[in-house]
DNA sequence: GGCATCATACCAACCAGTCGGTATGGCCGC
DNA sequence: GCGGCCATACCGACTGGTTGGTATGATGCC
C-alpha cells in the first residue's frame, strides 16, 4: 500500500494496486466490496502494522514517565529519514484527500491517528502529573504530538526534504521539556 | 478553487472546475497548458490571496515583537472556525497529494508555505532576541508554526471537527511564551 | 454436488487533452 | 473612415485511453 502513500488514493487505480500485489481484479473485488472499502481496510491495517513498532520500543522500560515521552519523540525523530514515502503516514494522507468524498475512510483514518495517540496518553499524563502540570489535558497533548508529526510530513513533502519534519519533533521535545521542567533542554 | 480543497486535486476534473467557474473547456485550455499548470497557478494564487489578510492585520501595530507573534497566532486560531473546507490550506492539500506525481505543483506549494513563513521571520527573530533566546533559528521556528497549522488541518479533516487544529495553535502559543518568558502563559 | 476462491473478458462512464471553427478587435494602407 | 488582414480569445464536439465495477466461467476442496 506504499503506492497510495506515494501517489495518493484517488490517483492510485485498482489495476495498479492489483499488479503491485500480484493478484487479479477478480480476487480484489472478492475481498473488497469497493475501492472505498479498501481505503478503510488500509487505514485499519496501517494502525495494526505500526502499533507493534512502538509497543516494543525500548523507551517503555525507562522508569521516568517524562523520559519515556521524550524517548518516544526521539524514536519518532529517528524514524524520519531517507525516502519521504518511507516515513510518511498513510492515515494523514488518506484523511486529507478523502475527508469530504468518503466519510468512512476519513473516520478510519481518524481512528488510526487517535488510536495511536491514545497509547501515549498514560505516559504523557503521568509526566505532566509528576511535574505538577495540572492545566493541560494529556489526551489533547498526545493528539498535538500527532498534529506536529502530520504537519511535518506535509512540509517535508512540499520541500522534498525530511528536515522540516525532524525540526518539528525537536521543537516538540523542547516544548514538553519546558512544560515539565520549566527550563530549556 | 474551493473544489480542489474539498475533493482533492486528482479527484477534481477539469470539467467540474469549468462548470463551477462558468467557463468552457476551450477557455480553460486557452489559459492553462495542462491541469498541472492550473495546480501551479492555484498555489501561487493562494499565496497572493492570503497574504493581504495577514499583512493588514492589527497585530502589526503592537510595539512588542512577542506580542505581535502571539497576535498572529491569535488570528490563526480565530480563523479556524466553521466549515472545514473554509479554513483549510490549499498549499498543504496540494503538497500532500501530488508531491511525487508533480514536482512543479509541489514546489509551488512549498513556495506558498515557506513564503508565508518568511513574513513571520522578522517578528519571531526579534521576539527571540528580545528575550535572550539565542539557540533557536527564527526561520525554522516560523516554519514550525506552519507545520503545526498543517498538522492541525489534517487532524481536523480526519475528525471532521476544527477543534484539534485550534488546540494545536494554543499549544504553539504556550510554547512560544515558555521559550521567551520561561513561564506558563 | 456445492461452495468458496479466484481468473478473464467485458462495460459504461469518465478523464485530460485536441481540434476545427468562430467572434472580436486592433492596425494599416488608402 | 473603411475594407482587408491577422492575432487573440474562446467554443464545444470529439478522441483515445483509463476508471471502478460486473458477469461469467474455471478450479480446487469438502
Amino acid at each position: 500500500m506504499t503506492l497510495i502513500r506515494r501517489n495518493g488514493f484517488a490517483a492510485t487505480s485498482i489495476d495498479q494496486l492489483c499488479t503491485a500485489a500480484g493478484v487479479t481484479k477478480g480476487a480484489f473485488f472478492h475481498h473488497f466490496a469497493s475501492k472505498e472499502a479498501l481505503g478503510v481496510a488500509a487505514a485499519e491495517h496501517w494502525l495494526a502494522m505500526t502499533s507493534p513498532l512502538f509497543a516494543e520500543a525500548d523507551y517503555h522500560a525507562l522508569p521516568d514517565a517524562l523520559a519515556r515521552v521524550l524517548g518516544y519523540l526521539d524514536l519518532r525523530e529517528a524514524l524520519i529519514a531517507g525516502d519521504i514515502d518511507a516515513f510518511t503516514c498513510l492515515a494523514g494522507t488518506l484523511a486529507q484527500e478523502v475527508h469530504q468524498s468518503s466519510p468512512a475512510i476519513a473516520h478510519a483514518a481518524d481512528r488510526a491517528i487517535v488510536g495511536h495517540a491514545t497509547t501515549l496518553e498514560a505516559d504523557v499524563g503521568r509526566a505532566l502529573a509528576d511535574h505538577g502540570v495540572v492545566d493541560i489535558d494529556a489526551a489533547e497533548l498526545a493528539l498535538h504530538f500527532q498534529a506536529v508529526l502530520q504537519g511535518g510530513f506535509v512540509l517535508a513533502k512540499a520541500a522534498g526534504d525530511p528536515e522540516p519534519a525532524r525540526a518539528g519533533v525537536r521543537h516538540l521535545k523542547r516544548y514538553v521539556t519546558l512544560l515539565c521542567k520549566g527550563e530549556r533542554a
